[in-house]
DNA sequence: CTGAAAGCGCTTACAG
DNA sequence: CTGAAAGCGCTTACAG
C-alpha cells in the first residue's frame, strides 16, 4: 500500500481535508458524528499523519539535540536515560553530539542552528569547542538551552541548570580523605575543557586549603576523563617522590583507571593506597574492592533539564526562568578508602 | 536577525528563487558570475536553508533509527560510535530506541514506520518485542532496515545484516574452557529475546557436545544482560551441588557481575572458578583479574551497518542486496581462566 | 543558464 | 461546526 494522505481520508469520509485535519489535532472542535465517519475513514485507508509536513508547517521539529562529552561514560548514560524518558513523555525525540568524538566546525554548529533541526538544545559540556560553539553561535538566532550536570558559567547567566554542587561535593570527597587521616593528597582531574570537573577540582583544593594541607607539583594531573588516561596520570602520580597516600578522581570512569593501575603497581588498596571516586555508575560497586564515591541523581538530573526545555520552547525564552536548580549528592561509603599506612 | 528564507537572498541577489536553490544544490548548473552573485547574497543575509522545508520537499529526513537492547552496555556504545561516525560521513542524524528502557506500542512503531519519520532503520536486537514490532509493521511500508551483531533471523532473511559468527565464537570460548581442563562448564545467558545471546547458548551447548560433556540441569542461567542479574545468575550457580568449575558469559556485563559474585564468595579467580566474557568492553582488561573473552570489532560493525543501510536507501529496496557479511573475532587470553582445581 | 510556476502535505485564520 | 483557500520554504520539471 502506498503512501495515504490527508486527502485520500477526506476523499472517504466526504469532508474537507481541514476537518481531517481537526479530527487529529483538535476533536474537540468536531462534532461527534463526522468524528467517527473520520476516524473510519483513517483506519481504512492506513492514514498516518506525514510528519515530515507537519513539522514543516508548523515550524517544530519535536526533537531536541543534547551535547555531551561521551555517551560511553556510564554516568551520562544515566542522564540520557533521564532525558530519554521524559523526552519521550513530553513527545520529543532526542539526537545525541558527542564533543569527544564528533568534530564540527563552526559553521556547521551554526547551520545546525539557524537551520531549524531541533526545537531546544541541552548542554551537558557548556565549556567544551563544541558547546562554547553552540553558546556564541546561539547568541543570533535564540533556540531553547538548558545547561545540566554543570553549573552555568558567568556569560551564560541567562540560562537554566540542572546539577548537584559539584564544588561541594569535591570539598566533601577530599574532606572524607583528610578525616581518615591522609595529608597527601593527590587527584585526577578530567580536562581543561571541562567545567564539570575543574569545578571538581576546586572543591579539591578549597579542602585541601582548609585543613592547610599543601598540595605538592605533580600531585594533580590530567586524566582525561578516560580509563586509559587515568592509568597514565597514575603511574605518574606513582612515580612523585613524595607520592600521596590517596587520590581523588574526578569521575569514577578515571577512578577505574586509577584503582587497577596502583593494584598494577603491586600496591594494595585501601592499605598502601586510598582512591575515591565521582558518579557512582553501576560498575563503581563491583571494583575491588568496591569503589568509594559521591553519588548523584544522574537520571533526575536528565529528567529535569527536559522539564525545564520544554517549559522554555512552550513558552518562549525570556520567561525569566534562568535559575540554577541543585540537586542532591551524596557520599558512597564503600572499600577503596582507608587510613594511611605511614 | 530574524529568519531569513530563500526569497531575501534571491531579491538580494536579483536572481529568482529556483537559482538560489540551484547555487546551493546544484552550483555546476550555474554560470560563475550568478554563484558569486548569490554566494555574496547568502552571507550578507546570514542564509541557511530551511532543513525542515528541505526534508519535507525531498521526502527525506536523514535521520536514521537504531534500535538496540541497551545503549548503556559499553559494546553496544562502541558499536553506536561506528554508527555515528559513518552516519556523520553520509549527512545522516541517528535517532536511538532501546528495547530494554523505551516501551512502545505496536500502534507507536506503525506510526513511526509510516509515517516517514526516518530514513532507515539499523536493527540490533531483532528479536526483541520492539523488533519484531518493527519487522512486521515494516512488511507493509517497506522501509530500508540492516541488520547488525546478529545473524538474521529465517523469516527475515531478505535482509542484509553484519556480524560475527556468534555461535563459533562462543564455540570458541567454551572449548578453550575444555582445553584448560574444565569438564564442569556453567553458562550465564542473556535473554530469551535476546537471538545473540542465545546463538552463544548454542555454540556453547555444541562445544559441549563435541567433547562428550554433560550440561547438568542449573549451570545455564539467565543473567538478563545486566550487572545485577549476573551477580543473582552467579549465586544461583555456585548453589549448585555438583557446581561448575568455569563460567561462560554471554557478554561482559555480566561477566563483570560474575566474577565480582565469585569473588565475594570468598572463592579466588581463576584458581577456584574461572570466569570468560564475551565482547571485549573496555572494562573487560581493568578487570581483577583481566578477563578473559572473545573480542569483536564493535566500531568496525557499526560502520558497515550504516553503508549497507545508505546503499539500501539511495538505491532502493530489492536491490538484491540481502547478504550476511561476518567479521571476525578474537579470543582474548587474560587472566580469568586457569586449570580447575581439582 | 535562468525564471515562472506548480506542488510537496499539512494547518489555520477566515467566512459562512 | 465545516469548507475553501492561503501559505509554510523549498525543489524541480518545463519553457524560453
Amino acid at each position: 500500500m502506498p503512501d495515504v494522505s490527508i486527502k485520500e481520508v477526506a476523499k472517504l469520509a466526504s469532508v474537507s481535508i481541514a476537518t481531517v485535519s481537526r479530527c487529529i489535532n483538535n476533536p474537540e472542535k468536531v462534532t461527534q458524528k463526522t468524528r467517527l465517519k473520520v476516524q473510519e475513514a483513517i483506519v481504512a485507508t492506513g492514514y498516518s499523519p506525514n510528519t515530515l509536513a507537519q513539522s514543516f508547517r508548523r515550524g517544530r521539529t519535536n526533537l531536541i539535540m543534547v551535547v555531551l562529552p561521551s555517551i560511553g561514560d556510564p554516568f551520562f548514560t544515566a542522564v540520557m536515560h533521564g532525558i530519554r524518558s521524559a523526552a519521550k513523555a513530553k513527545g520529543y525525540s532526542v539526537l545525541i553530539e558527542e564533543t569527544q568524538h564528533d568534530t564540527m566546525t563552526a559553521d556547521e554548529v551554526n547551520a545546525m542552528l539557524v537551520s531549524r533541526q531541533t526545537d531546544g538544545i541541552i548542554l551537558l559540556a557548556t565549556m567544551s569547542p563544541f558547546g562554547t560553539e553552540v553558546l556564541s553561535a546561539n547568541s543570533r538566532r535564540r533556540l531553547p538551552i538548558v545547561v545540566g550536570c554543570e553549573k552555568v558559567s558567568s556569560e551564560l547567566a541567562d540560562l537554566p541548570s540542572v546539577h548537584i554542587d559539584n564544588v561541594s561535593a569535591a570539598r566533601e570527597a577530599t574532606s572524607y580523605l583528610i578525616s581518615q587521616g591522609h595529608e597527601r593528597i593527590g587527584m585526577i582531574y578530567g580536562q581543561v575543557s571541562s567545567l564539570l570537573t575543574r569545578d571538581r577540582e576546586l572543591g579539591y583544593r578549597a579542602a585541601m586549603k582548609a585543613a592547610k594541607l599543601p598540595i605538592n607539583t605533580g600531585w594533580v594531573t590530567e586524566g582525561k576523563l578516560s580509563i586509559a588516561g587515568a592509568r597514565q596520570a597514575t603511574r605518574e602520580l606513582l612515580n612523585q617522590p613524595d607520592r600521596p597516600t590517596a587520590i581523588f578522581c574526578a569521575n569514577d570512569e578515571m577512578a577505574i583507571g586509577c584503582l587497577h593501575e596502583v593494584k598494577a603497581a603491586g600496591l594494595s588498596v585501601p592499605d598502601d593506597m586510598s582512591v575515591i571516586g565521582f558518579d557512582d555508575i553501576r560498575y563503581a560497586e563491583v571494583m575491588d574492592p568496591p569503589l568509594t564515591t559521591i553519588s548523584q541523581p544522574a537520571a533526575e538530573i536528565g529528567e529535569r533539564v527536559v522539564y525545564r526545555l520544554c517549559r522554555r520552547i512552550d513558552e518562549g525564552r525570556g520567561n525569566g526562568d534562568n535559575e540554577s536548580e541543585i540537586v542532591p549528592h551524596k557520599l558512597v561509603i564503600r572499600d577503596s578508602v582507608g587510613e594511611p599506612a605511614d
